[in-house]
DNA sequence: GATGAATGAGGCTTCATTCAT
DNA sequence: TATGAATGAAGCCTCATTCAT
């Protein structure tokens, strides 16, 4: 090329370019980023009250640029939940197939299991906006509950009949057992995510000791144990 | 009495004290009215989601009549939330210390009460709404923790105490112990608000099945017993 | 009458029919109190930002009272203007013609007696009323015109043909002339009224003497005098 | 220059920075026009009557265009006044410094040079504004007053002062003789701007008449002169 | 006549969405 | 593709006006 490298406009065009190049390697990377704006502040402030503004901001890009990836806030929801559900229940099944200890230790295994990949993430936020935003949104309601709570609930309900199974669980409802290890973790999510809840540290929760004292208590609850003069 | 009945200004008088007695018997309804709408609504999609001509229309009267008696929506928000928070807790306070039967059926009695008088009412619409909202209002969140959320927890950890004073429970932290109560009734009553994982019945969710279930696992696991060989 | 005094009903109806009397007493003077509070607030606020309602509290009524007399917030302010019209003109006029005076203390006698009879008065907002309103009521800026601009300017005409005629007065511009009078005039009614001009005390305005000062320059400005060096 | 003038990228450096210049030329003007409709509408109809649509509309622009640029109706007002008040008096004062001609003359030079670069321009609206609006705007009435009165009052005064130190003007108030300069000025402004003294040619003002009018009455009043029979 | 609760049209303002550049 | 200025539908809120009492 002969154009001088101190030439002003061919300057202009070089950093233009760079800065092409750098976006065109962040292209792919934008929906990403959109996305884990959006499920930020979706899970702060609701959907309602977030702006989409405040989401490409966030996510660097200007305001038009977000509705190049999603065609509406409402699509942007949609893919916000939909990014951010577990498609991982296979792999739990195959791990429960296979698991060869305990139930009772199964059962740590999953609650502990679930923090390290869902509870302690930014998809722990995904429980509480559905638990907020169902109402406004009824199909993607539906389609959380068949992609995350059946097969959720079927996988605990196959770990509770396990231990039942194998003796070392007392009979449960089969129906309303599964909320004795559904409820601790979604309320775990919600709160985490409930910032008056947590902004004030008078009601502390830490969720590691939180999972601790939970599961002591289920398993205790859960266990056969010899007859008791306590009523049952 | 001496006074006609037919004496046109004692009438007169009568008629002007029904008609003052009507008219405010219905300017004192109102607030009432407007606070439950709302608090339907408020519930059911959330703050930014309601219109205030939806909370008028479905408390039977105009946009402008809501303004006469809520100077602006966020006021008619804080309204409804201290409405419905109850300043019960000395009246269950007091109970707690006069009751007489063991810890068990203090629990027992603490939770199913709870469902008659919060859970089951449309009081219990108000955790599921300061979740949702906590991060929008911080002020009412801090109100909402001081008022329900703390004197709540205290009044659990109180029993815990009891039962392990009284030799009828096992030592649990006190105060992640108290969550393995309080998390299970948060979550009903967002759980029932929550018209996404209701509408299907797929997940089915009876109260009070749910709530002796829980009982059933939480107060076993909860209960003094003979050392067994399972790690506790 | 056979009924007792002391009957409380009777002694309610007693104090109805006493206030009633004075109601009745003062209903004659509603529609002046109402006019005086609008012309307050009208001049103070201007037309659109004064509310109803405020004229009807500061005239001691309710906002329902003040239809009964005027059928509209229009017709309310039109008829403040109306009544505040001075129909002072023929008064005037006549005081003109049996003026035996010199022309210079006529001029005098006019101004100094405009502010006592309107300049000093609540009247005085009415010019200010018409310079911000006009434009929004085209028919009472005409009758305004009409019942007082045109015959005020009329009269000084005269006052100051009068002089021209008599050898006390230069020869001024029949048009032009006048407002060398009346300028003053209104531009002192609406400082009066501008709050912006008159709360800080920092460009002070005492009325006598502004009257005064413009008195001396005018009356010299219009005198006859000797043959002068000075351009004129 | 080297750089071949078809060279696709710079040519495309160059589209965008027309584009971009043009486009920020239309983003550069709007304040502006939406600031000249507005004063119009203003100074028309008033604050509280002039809709925002309206102001929008004469710009050419949307509703939401304007919020744009003017975070609400108040602003804009704010904006109207302040754009409007001429910094121009350390202009004039230097004018008046270094003015050599006589103190008659300089009064003529000031008065016709306010109407040709105040009077004469939309600028006059800002007195009429003021007046009327004054009252809702206090904050806007003490910047404008301390903005533009004080130091109008102040130029006034030193020029009136320059009149009596040389001997050319008789001594008046040193307050109230700021007025008989000020008041014409500030009349003529209003009556300008009040449509339906305007709208009538019944009283008719051409300004450039008035003002020869009015300097003719103010100079002689102002002017030195032996002694005369007249009361002073 | 008098009241003041109720109404609802209308104005200000926000913000999702579009589109020219 | 990316931008951000522009749009306008929709929501909150006000207030002149009505009307049952």
């Amino acid at each position: 090329m002969v154009i001088k490298k101190n030439c002003p406009v061919v300057a202009l065009c070089q950093v233009v370019s760079n800065e092409r190049a750098k976006r065109e390697r962040r292209k792919e990377a934008r929906p990403g980023e959109l996305l884990a704006a959006a499920l930020d502040l979706f899970v702060e402030k609701g959907f309602a009250a977030t702006r989409v503004e405040e989401v490409a901001q966030r996510a660097g890009v200007s305001k038009g640029t977000l509705f190049l990836y999603f065609s509406s806030k409402e699509e942007l929801f949609k893919a916000v939940v939909r990014a951010n559900i577990s498609g991982r229940f296979t792999e739990w099944s195959n791990e429960l197939e296979t698991y060869e200890g305990s139930s009772e230790d199964l059962v740590r295994y999953c609650m502990n299991s679930w923090w390290e990949r869902i509870g302690s993430t930014k998809a722990s936020g995904i429980p509480k906006l559905m638990m907020s935003e169902a109402g406004n949104f009824p199909e993607i309601a539906k389609f959380y509950q068949e992609e995350v709570l059946l097969p959720g609930s079927a996988l605990i309900k196959r770990i509770l009949q396990r231990g039942v199974d194998r003796g070392e669980f007392t009979a449960v409802d089969p129906v309303y057992g599964v909320y004795t290890i559904l409820a601790p973790m979604i309320f775990l999510a919600m709160w985490k995510h409930s910032s008056g809840s947590c902004g004030d540290p008078s009601v502390p929760l830490n969720p590691e000791q939180y999972i601790a004292a939970q599961l002591n208590t289920i398993l205790q609850g859960l266990s056969v144990r010899p007859a008791m003069p306590n009523k049952a």
